[in-house]
DNA sequence: GAACCTATATACCGCTCGGTATGAAATGCT
DNA sequence: AGCATTTCATACCGAGCGGTATATAGGTTC
């Protein structure tokens, strides 16, 4: 088998990088949200023209799958790597600090892809609202988890619940991206992190 | 003066209440968002037609500010109740409970149409984005300053900022929005809740 | 070079969007 | 009755939407 080195294409060779041009389009998702990202302002970051998009990457919702895998492969790395701190707090304390940083930089749009596509799809684009919302549960559980073995550990009060403090921890992640989006300050939003981060209980 | 009993309007009467059809609007903005919301979908569910809703409603966004009015007026006076409770832990309570009545509710649409409308709104609707904004940030304004106000009375510890504890809360609130959303579920918000209080900071 | 394959560019499709012109129907005023 | 006025119902408008047909350009393989 010698089937590497080039690719061995056969016909005219693709013009643009898809890496590149996915990572535009998330961006116009990012800030658009789903069904407010039009094809033109899509194809226009990108770089291409309408058939390029469609004969790479499928359809808008496929382009919009795709987007998100790559969102939440670069994007919400903290999340995985927060769950290894070794206390519940440090836990908590990685998501918030990490959200803080993704959801409110200066380099990418502000709030959280996730949050966007749950809140604004409607009507047709179920689908996706019921992915993204598999993948939350998927991440919830595994905080959920996490807590559960700190509350095993000691790591918790004896009078928290692991999952009711997991759903707690994420819906204020989810609060977090809701104000990212319009207060823009992130000096407010430190001061909510610090704020729960102040009242966790100590063990 | 004898200008009242019978309004004295002249010509065709109106075949509709204006009540009881923003009340339908106001439904369906909050299930679709502004943008989901389509003029056909307005319409039927206010039993009307469009020239009807444009002569009495002016256009989709000043109906939209109309709905967005009742919406206020009727689901959010907990939030004003709220900041009368005797303590700020009362506060955070009140406002805690009422969003979950409010937003997680069986005949209510689920979740809350500020945030629908903050994170949904793109584009050329920037103006209801900043409309409702600016309506959040002076109902943070307030919190803030029933929080100062519990600060001085001894009511938060020393250590908690009043503004940041205050961005705290509607953090939590605005993530229970969200959560509302998908969820379905409302024991679950009620644990995030629940765990919310429980760490809350004794005086 | 010829055959073949694939990406590109342009123009176009049907559809839905928010919004409106037009004429008929229903009331109060005189 | 007849007129003025306002609402109602139907049909329509231009624009933008997601998606595609067609033809040309740019490569590899034989």
């Amino acid at each position: 088998m010698k089937c590497s080195a080039p690719p061995a294409v056969r016909g005219r060779p693709r013009e643009f990088d898809p890496d590149v041009a996915l990572a535009a389009a998330l961006r116009v998702f990012w800030t658009r949200g789903y069904e407010g990202a039009s094809m033109a302002e899509l194809t226009e970051a990108m770089g291409i023209t309408k058939p390029s998009l469609y004969a790479c990457f499928g359809n808008k919702e496929a382009l919009f799958r795709k987007a998100l895998d790559l969102y939440e492969r670069d994007k919400l790395a903290y999340v995985g790597a927060a769950l290894e701190a070794p206390t519940a707090r440090g836990v908590a304390e990685r998501l918030l600090r990490g959200a803080l940083a993704t959801h409110c930089g200066t380099s990418d749009p502000h709030g959280c892809l996730g949050v966007i596509s749950t809140v604004a799809c409607t009507n047709e684009v179920e689908s996706i609202r019921a992915h993204v919302a598999a993948r939350r549960a998927s991440s919830e559980a595994a905080l959920v988890e996490r807590f559960k073995r700190a509350s095993a550990e000691g790591d918790l009060p004896e009078g928290i619940d692991p999952a009711a403090m997991a759903s707690c921890v994420t819906t204020v992640l989810q609060g977090l991206s809701v104000k990212a989006q319009d207060c823009a300050c992130r000096s407010e939003l430190e001061g909510a992190v610090d704020s729960f981060l102040s009242i966790w209980p100590s063990r």
